[in-house]
DNA sequence: GTAGGGTTAATA
DNA sequence: TATTAACCCTAC
């Protein structure tokens, strides 16, 4: 088959949004492929990030994916939106939170802990990193402040039951879902039609022009065409086919080889030598290639990282699968980012990577207490909360989500009601709450007298119990984390947003009520 | 636990 | 004295 029509129909399949993930997977593994440009690349991260929201279900193929449309968007000048940027937060808060359970049973917390590090220790600190270490100036538009804070809030659930707890009443699987949905409608629509589209359109268009007289030349033809990676110079000239042939000699970046292969993500490289690539082969394979195993790459591919740098003549050395790795070198040390389906050797990887942190965990294990008390595990997990939370959650295990049933795109069939963030909004009501209560000594009971501050605990019960407290001023620090608490959990939630912050709040005794009265202070006057 | 009306005290 | 912020009370 002609490589030009191989790239038409895979092209259209991953830009449709009606073909089924399946039969576009299907197609990748049998068509002759080319090798492929950015624009293919990015479609094809598209349509894994396409397959996760259909399942409700994100795992860290999402952020990998997102991690690499930002390299291609990098290479190709375009800019990093908005969108993109939160639904990588979103992506990441949801890939730990999914795991997080305020009253754990066995082992919940170690899985927590598993992607705690896996994502946020790992993958997002080495981001970090690499920010700070970069002597080349590369910027990782991902990392954005909310990402940074989010990581710290994340953390702190490791301990902190409150902020567990909170994490938990918030429906970060419908944010994150709502996120990407926006990102991919805003990027699918920036990257417009695909060839055979906007092929077919226009010979709708050249037959209605030439049955009314109109003619059409070959350059208006070619200049119809959206041709992303080519030249002016070349779009601007004869026929689209040609232009195509021109593109692919230029490019060398075959999206099959993301899908089907190793990918060693590194900035430098990609920015001073673009992506350096395994030249495809041809129908019938490199034999060599063919008879190295997975196994084999992917233990390279690790022992040339753990060397350090890997160089770009290298990669020549790198044995390539049937379909081919790209290797992006940046210098930077890091393990080998799988972003495939290729299970035989990405498999290994993710082994390999858990156990390490598995052993990482064990390790956490005697040293960190599980902060909720028996009690509280035992008292809370009954009746109907137990049954919300079992929807609530799903299945803490990654591969349990290829099990899930979900027959379609906008069904999630563990989502709980979301938890607005939105200032207008009233916060459901929480699924998790305990009954337990355990009042600081500065907590006042609002059915209670009040007392002022200054007084001896000698006088409050028989002393003269209607004085008011003294009157505090809000400093700046307290209404900034006001505002940042009703922001990220809610108005109304006045418990939940003292707790967040108690560390502040507790520093003038201030009480849920303070906090509500002093929001309607704040949004009383314009 | 929260909302909303009422009260009090500081300040211009 | 009017305004405002902080605090109190009570119904839900």
């Amino acid at each position: 088959m002609n490589r030009d029509m191989c790239r038409w129909i895979l092209e259209f399949l991953l830009s449709s949004s009606v073909v089924p993930d399946t039969i576009a997977k299907k197609v990748c593994t049998v068509l002759p492929l080319p090798g492929f440009d950015s624009r293919l690349g990015k479609m094809l991260a598209l349509k894994s990030i396409e397959s996760e929201v259909a399942k409700a279900l994100f795992t860290e193929t999402s952020l990998e994916c997102l991690e690499l449309i930002e390299e291609i968007d990098c290479l190709d000048g375009t800019a990093i939106t908005q969108a993109m940027k939160e639904a990588y937060c979103a992506v990441a808060v949801e890939c730990s939170v999914r795991y997080l359970d305020p009253y754990p049973g066995k082992n919940a917390r170690g899985l927590f802990d598993v992607a705690v590090n896996k994502t946020w220790r790992g993958r997002i600190r080495k981001m970090m990193e690499a920010m700070v270490l970069s002597s080349s100036g590369k910027i990782c538009h991902l990392l954005t402040p909310e990402l940074i804070e989010w990581k710290d809030v994340i953390e702190s659930a490791r301990w902190d039951a409150e902020v567990c707890e909170r994490l938990t009443n918030m429906n970060t699987r419908k944010n994150a879902l709502d996120k990407v949905r926006a990102y991919l409608q805003e990027t699918r629509a920036s990257m417009g039609p695909s060839y055979l589209e906007s092929a077919a359109l226009l010979s709708e268009d050249v037959g209605l022009r030439s049955s009314s007289g109109d003619k059409i030349g070959d350059a208006e033809l070619a200049a119809s065409i959206p041709n992303e990676g080519c030249d002016k110079s070349v779009s601007e000239s004869a026929l689209v086919i040609d232009q195509m042939n021109i593109r692919e000699e230029s490019l060398h970046c075959s999206t099959n080889r993301i899908k089907e292969g190793l990918v060693v993500s590194d900035g430098s490289a990609l920015q001073n030598a673009a992506i350096c690539m395994e030249k495809a082969p041809e129908a019938g394979g490199n034999q060599d290639s063919e008879q190295l195993g997975e196994t084999d790459l992917t233990q390279r591919i690790n022992e040339a990282i753990r060397k350090g740098k890997m160089p770009l003549e290298d990669n020549h050395d790198v044995p390539s699968t049937r379909r081919g790795v790209i290797i992006i070198d940046s210098g930077k040390v890091g393990p080998a980012t799988v972003c495939s389906k290729d299970h035989n050797a990405s498999n290994i990887q993710a082994e390999r990577v858990q156990k390490s942190l598995a052993s990482s965990s064990l390790e956490m294990q005697p040293l960190v207490k599980d902060p909720l008390p028996d009690a509280l595990h035992k008292s809370d997990l009954v009746g109907s909360e137990l049954a919300t939370k079992a929807m609530h959650h799903e299945p803490p295990s990654e591969n349990q989500g290829t099990a899930v049933n979900v027959p379609e795109q906008n069904t999630c069939w563990s989502m709980v009601p979301y938890q607005p963030i939105d200032d207008n909004l009233k916060e459901q009501p929480s699924a998790n709450h305990s009954n337990s209560r355990h009042p600081g000594w500065m907590e006042r009971d609002s059915t209670a007298h009040t007392y002022e501050w200054g007084d001896s605990f000698n006088d409050l019960p028989g002393g003269s119990p209607n004085k008011r407290r003294k009157k505090v001023k809000w400093s700046s620090e307290e209404e900034d984390a006001l505002r940042e608490g009703v922001k990220k959990i809610g108005r109304g939630s006045w418990k939940q947003i003292l707790r967040f912050h108690s560390e502040i709040f507790n520093k003038a005794g201030r009480t849920e009520v303070d906090l509500k009265d002093k929001w309607r202070n704040l949004t009383r006057w314009p």
